[in-house]
DNA sequence: ACAACAATTGTAGTTTAGTTACAATTAGTG
DNA sequence: CACTAATTGTAACTAAACTACAATTGTTGT
């Protein structure tokens, strides 16, 4: 049996690269995290969320983050935080998942 | 600091249950892995892959895993398998971080 | 060369998903 | 109740994806 290092076992599992370009529409989204469509395009003009929009009337997409982030801030809100707090706090608490993703999306060779 | 182990590590920077529920449309699919949409139908009429199309007309979806493996048989076939041969290839290849996934994936209370 | 099969590609016409830009409504606070 | 925060509704439009045909291109054996 061979064991594998922490970062080792997660990059064989995961292919952060790829996890990075999973980019999901915003109706997905909707039903992942149970916030309406209506809202979350609420919240990005507020700009409290950034999805990949590129041009006027293109269609938003939402990588993993954007969705987790979405997550969190529903808890916030579910647990009495206005959106703006709810939305700081959230943004602190996600500082280190963040920088731990762009490190391990920079693009590599594919290993299977 | 603390050390975490492997699967501690894993779990703290990537939601399993939130991956498994990232599906991205054909289009997506078809700008990472460069295969086109036509393509890519074909290869599901002819059962080599699997979407999450729910109706006759309704979207098709990708996980993270399929995309995965339309990647790895785009490589077999630019190497001269030929599609059953790769796909077959793949699907022994791909048995055990399928397996990993699904353990993985199990839905558990967000922990941030 | 050519038959036979594998693999891919083209596209017209239709459906589904998402967009903006208005405005209206609901909830909380001094 | 005035004021702001937060959300919601929807009409008219655009973008993305669907099916179901058919056609084309590549490979292999005789």
């Amino acid at each position: 049996m061979i064991t594998l290092s922490a970062s080792e076992e997660l990059q064989y599992l995961v292919d952060f690269d790829l996890l990075s370009k999973l980019v999901v529409g915003i109706g997905e989204v909707s039903d992942i995290t149970g916030v309406p469509t209506r809202q979350i395009r609420y919240w990005e003009d507020k700009g409290i969320l950034q999805s990949t929009k590129e041009a006027e009337g293109a269609t938003r997409k939402y990588d993993y983050l954007s969705v987790k982030k979405i997550l969190l801030i529903k808890e916030l809100l579910d647990d009495g935080y206005t959106l703006d707090a709810a939305a700081k706090k959230v943004e602190a608490r996600m500082k280190n998942v963040n920088e731990a993703f762009m490190k391990l999306a920079k693009p590599t060779k594919d290993e299977g």
